[in-house]
DNA sequence: GTCTATAACGAGATAGAC
DNA sequence: GTCTATCTCGTTATAGAC
């Protein structure tokens, strides 16, 4: 139920490596260069698993969007209510603020004008399976008596999403994980029956 | 009661473009080539107003925080309703969008890791006295009995502010202001008493 | 699959003329 | 206050040897 783990054979350190960097820095402020110091590798070996950054960005987007759906699947295989899988959801945030990340695509999100097109849509895809995933844990939820929900659902799963990617990124500025449990708590309380 | 204004002068033209190219693209993805561009100006003019990147950037903060206050200033200064209060808070944020911009100070949240040590302190600033206005407000609504506020209060007010830049930032990169609007109607909702 | 070497470009910044 | 010219460095990317 994680979303950062470490990846098999050198393409998948490159993407390990990429995916810190993007999350902590932006796609648009590290470079080949820094992957290849990290992994004692030159640029060109780089190129030769990814031919341009652009498509390095696609395939980040990619794995990090399994493994992120991957730990949501974990999370409904366990067959918790609804405030149980909503809290789990926002521990995936949570530990990535732990270590100085940002959500891959929350960073993706604010670099948004400046990215490929392919990146793009990747993102914004995303974007939508997240909404669609939360929104059917508030219907669960209210079918449980456990939470008061407006309608449109979708609109308070958007609220979820929006205020979770604000959070971490405004917590991480100021280096106050707390920060962040605080206000995802007060989140959750104007949600519960 | 706008952000965005019109500088006088050379020094206030390139901060016009340089803000706007912050908000569109991120403090590291435009140069002083754009701007010189923009101005049918040299590099070496735009040196001579602003001698760094940082230096312009710290400008940038300092210039924004100033029309960003002011205009809170503004809607202290008609004397409304609490509620009233935060639909023009808000307001702020949906003309930054409407304009395919991010607030400029939630940009540089995202990129923070990346950002000179002054302009991190100024950007911490700006957080923190909107949180400060947002609070006041907040016990006013309390006060008004239109408002229905948790304790501390001052968390409740970090989770608008979370939840306007997130919003901004999701909204922009779907290039669909009306989730913006959509969104921040719920967050307000659950502060209705 | 990884290397050396290099191309082609753009970045931030400075010297010195006008 | 703005210019031309230039410096230095870092960037993405490729050619070709091993």
């Amino acid at each position: 139920m994680t979303v950062q783990t470490e990846g098999t054979g050198t393409a998948g350190q490159i993407l390990d490596v990429a995916e810190r960097l993007v999350q902590t820095r932006g796609f648009n402020y590290f470079s080949y260069a820094d992957i290849a110091a990290e992994l004692a590798l030159t640029k060109p070996a780089l190129h030769y698993h990814f031919r341009s950054k652009a498509l390095l960005g696609e395939a980040l987007i990619s794995r990090y969007t399994d493994r992120f759906f991957g730990a949501l699947n974990t999370i409904d295989s366990a067959g918790a209510d609804a405030q149980t899988r909503l809290d789990r959801f926002i521990a995936l945030y949570r530990t990535m603020l732990s270590s100085g990340r940002m959500c891959l695509c929350g960073v993706f999100a604010a670099e948004y004008p400046t990215l490929p097109p392919a990146m793009c849509v990747a993102v914004l895809d995303f974007f939508d399976r997240n909404e669609t995933w939360l929104e059917a844990v508030l219907r669960q939820g209210v079918a449980e008596q456990t939470m008061v929900v407006a309608e449109p659902a979708r609109d308070v799963a958007r609220m979820i999403i929006d205020t979770v990617e604000g959070a971490t990124m405004i917590a991480r500025a100021h280096d106050d994980p707390e920060r962040f449990n605080r206000v995802t708590e007060q989140m959750l309380s104007a949600l519960r029956a």
